[in-house]
DNA sequence: GAACAATAGGTGTATATACTCTCACTCATG
DNA sequence: CATGAGTGAGAGTATATACACCTATTGTTC
């Protein structure tokens, strides 16, 4: 049972149960929801993200912001680079002058309260749409899967 | 309690709990687990899993495949375009010529093959790591929320 | 205090993603 | 069969993502 054909049979069959495909699939799915809603607001779910976490975290330098949002230091860098160019946060340096500590402007934490309700519309249909309890067990499968992921 | 300042507490209290977020974050972790152990094949999360569904739907159209993978059809345009380049899949034209018919090359089906062990051990790495059940139920909730995120 | 390791960050390049707009083709309807 | 609606696909543009490599600053060790 290990020849070609058999290998082929066995990849067509689990074609659907890879973790990380569903994963995917489930995230751009869900993000197209919620850019919908935020439309209005000319931000997407990504950037109102970055801004409501550096809300939480700030005075935040770059590093711990991508270490809080398991995203990649670069990719963070360039994200962030948008929000600035809008005027949405301020990047300066820090007293260790290697870092870059991130804090929301006035416009921005204007966009955050503005956008917010428009977030919760979306979080609503989504939670609801699961029920609570199926959506709580998500965010706990969620939350293990980032801590199995980061151990390795 | 309408007011600015406590919709910003508001928002510093929620910034954890995006449906959306969450699900970026874990398919963004689970992503470089797989994109590392898939290295050696030299494709990534993405491209394997492309040529996994083709595999499970060849003969498909373009369209097809984008509804079945949830993908947005111009962005699969452009992942196809690189699996052709490399000579794993094949485009032509349908009857309908309209219709672009996606196929599997020989090497194609080689490279399917060659990587599928090393993708059953990213899988079985998580799987593992979750336990069974758990698995069995994040994997409930991710077809939940696609099918939620659908009918919108 | 000079040399080197460690840490924080950015650039170049490539892939992944989706919206808007446009083109090509098919089909239904008169 | 002409014409317009409907369908399948690609191009232009912009954001999201990460790896490899680089620079600047700090800390450590002799």
């Amino acid at each position: 049972m290990r020849d070609r054909a058999s290998q082929l049979e066995l990849a067509r069959s689990k074609s659907g149960e890879c973790a990380c495909g569903n994963l995917r699939k489930a995230a751009r799915a869900v993000t197209q929801v919620y850019d919908e809603v935020l439309r209005p607001t000319g931000l997407r779910v990504t950037q109102f993200g970055i801004l409501g976490t550096t809300m939480a975290m700030e005075p935040v330098t770059v590093t711990r912001l991508a270490d809080s949002t398991v995203t990649d230091r670069t990719t963070l860098t360039r994200n962030l680079k948008l929000l600035e160019k809008r005027g949405l946060i301020r990047v300066q340096m820090g007293n260790d002058r290697r870092e870059r500590e991130v804090t929301l402007t006035a416009q921005g934490r204007e966009a955050l309260a503005s956008g917010l309700p428009l977030w919760q519309k979306a979080q609503t249909r989504v939670v609801q749409g699961l029920g609570e309890e199926r959506w709580n067990a998500l965010r706990e499968g969620l939350s293990a899967v980032v801590s199995l992921a980061r151990a390795t």
